[in-house]
DNA sequence: ACGATTTTGTTCTCACGTTCACAAGCTCCT
DNA sequence: AGGAGCTTGTGAACGTGAGAACAAAATCGT
């Protein structure tokens, strides 16, 4: 399930400010969801909560972290160290749930051997060595859109079998193989669509109520 | 439709192949969907092809823009210009795609007046007069997820309706107000789920079959 | 000019996810 | 010890979205 990763975080959370039980309730709040949906997306996982009490914060949590798998720390390379990859590579937030950067590549020679976020880039000709010594299983492609499907099929051949994709462009790759693409334009844009449908609807109605 | 900004892009990129008619199975073939799903997709906005032949690309392209809303460029603000925020000022991307970053802003005094993809970053006390002065609708948080409630609810105040959240954090706004968040640890935790679900299953196939 | 062919627009069915509602079960107070 | 009061876990109805299949329409060739 899509929304285990969101009720981590909210334990995490209510961790951190000392709480050790909570209800199905509070949970829900804290992860923007419906506490029937939470209930039942647990329930999937088994009874790991108490009736009349709720659930236990920390054993929550480790139950979670162990249905996703990031009970210990997994290797993931970065492609493309350009604007967005810096940002990534300076990224804390990866470590601290779950994942471990391995190294970081790009093809421009005159940005090798720079140092990012206490890794020093490396040139793409090492993609392969590093995914098998590391046993990588997950690469970021951030890339511009035209290296990404030729960055992807060499991740893909090397060993990777998930994918997280910035580049604007769709990846077409062998079954067994994940991907998830992050769009920050195509965000944007269903925000600008919204956008539209309230100023069509609102001035009628604002000029009539309230 | 959240799926009409990936036609869109698959539209300008037959555009600017040279391409001027697709028929829906090469569209839906470059946005990666089904061309049944694609099909009842456009005909949601109107009988924009023509039966035997398939869609003008241009001419499409214009309408799915326009039922989006980004016909012309909509301004929008980032806050937070860590990182991410660096390099979401830098990136052309969202100019092309009908969008104008206005203004950058961040409650760092040191950061203040450094200038970032040609924008000069503003202290965070400008922001109301910048929302209101420049009619800004779309707000973008990079900021740590301690401050992104408070930076949101003051984007609210100001009068932004619609936000796109990088701070992992769930965010309360009144009615009429859109949230978008982009999560990077939630998409790397859930391919970890999947990665995790192929090693369990694969070495008995494997070992058995294929 | 007419039919074959191609491709859209639409209808129908099906499956999934969501939500409501309630029974089972635990705790705490008396 | 027993019952009142919560809270979980789950069963059933509901609505929504996806996919396949088909009919309408436009072009092209003859
Ligand atoms: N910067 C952003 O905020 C942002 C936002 C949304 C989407 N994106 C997308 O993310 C991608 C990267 O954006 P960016 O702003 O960092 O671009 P960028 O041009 O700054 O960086 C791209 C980097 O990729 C490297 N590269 C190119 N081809 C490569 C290859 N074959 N192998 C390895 N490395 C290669 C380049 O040397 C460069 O360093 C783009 O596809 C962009 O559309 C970026
Ligand atoms: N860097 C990444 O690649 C990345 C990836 C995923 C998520 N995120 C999230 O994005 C957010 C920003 O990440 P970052 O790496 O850029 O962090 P950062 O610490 O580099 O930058 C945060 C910036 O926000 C500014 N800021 C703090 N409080 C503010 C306020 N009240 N008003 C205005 N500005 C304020 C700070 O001065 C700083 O410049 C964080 O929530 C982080 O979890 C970042």
């Amino acid at each position: 399930m899509a929304r285990l990763p969101v009720y981590l975080r909210a334990l995490v959370a209510l961790a951190e400010r000392g709480i050790a039980t909570c209800s199905s309730e509070e949970l829900a709040a804290a992860a923007g969801v419906n506490s029937s949906k939470l209930r039942k997306d647990l329930s999937y996982l088994g009874s790991y909560g108490t009736r009349g009490v709720g659930y236990d914060v920390e054993y929550l949590r480790y139950q979670i972290a162990r249905e996703i798998g990031v009970t210990e720390d997994l290797p993931v390379v970065i492609v493309g160290i350009g604007n967005l990859g810096h940002a990534l590579a300076n990224y804390s937030g990866f470590t601290t749930r779950g994942f471990r950067i391995v190294a970081l590549l790009d093809s421009d020679p005159d940005r090798v051997d720079e140092e990012v976020g206490g890794l020093a880039i490396r040139g793409h000709d090492d993609l392969e060595r590093i995914v098998r010594e590391e046993n990588v299983a997950i690469g970021i492609i951030a890339t511009p859109a035209a290296a990404a499907q030729a960055v992807c099929d060499r991740l893909v051949a090397a060993g990777v079998t998930s994918i997280l994709n910035f580049a604007p462009a769709v990846l077409s790759v062998p079954p067994g193989v994940d991907v998830r693409k992050v769009d920050l334009s195509i965000e944007l844009q269903i925000l600008a669509y919204h956008e539209q449908r309230k100023a069509l609807v609102q001035p009628i109605e604002g000029g009539v109520t309230a």
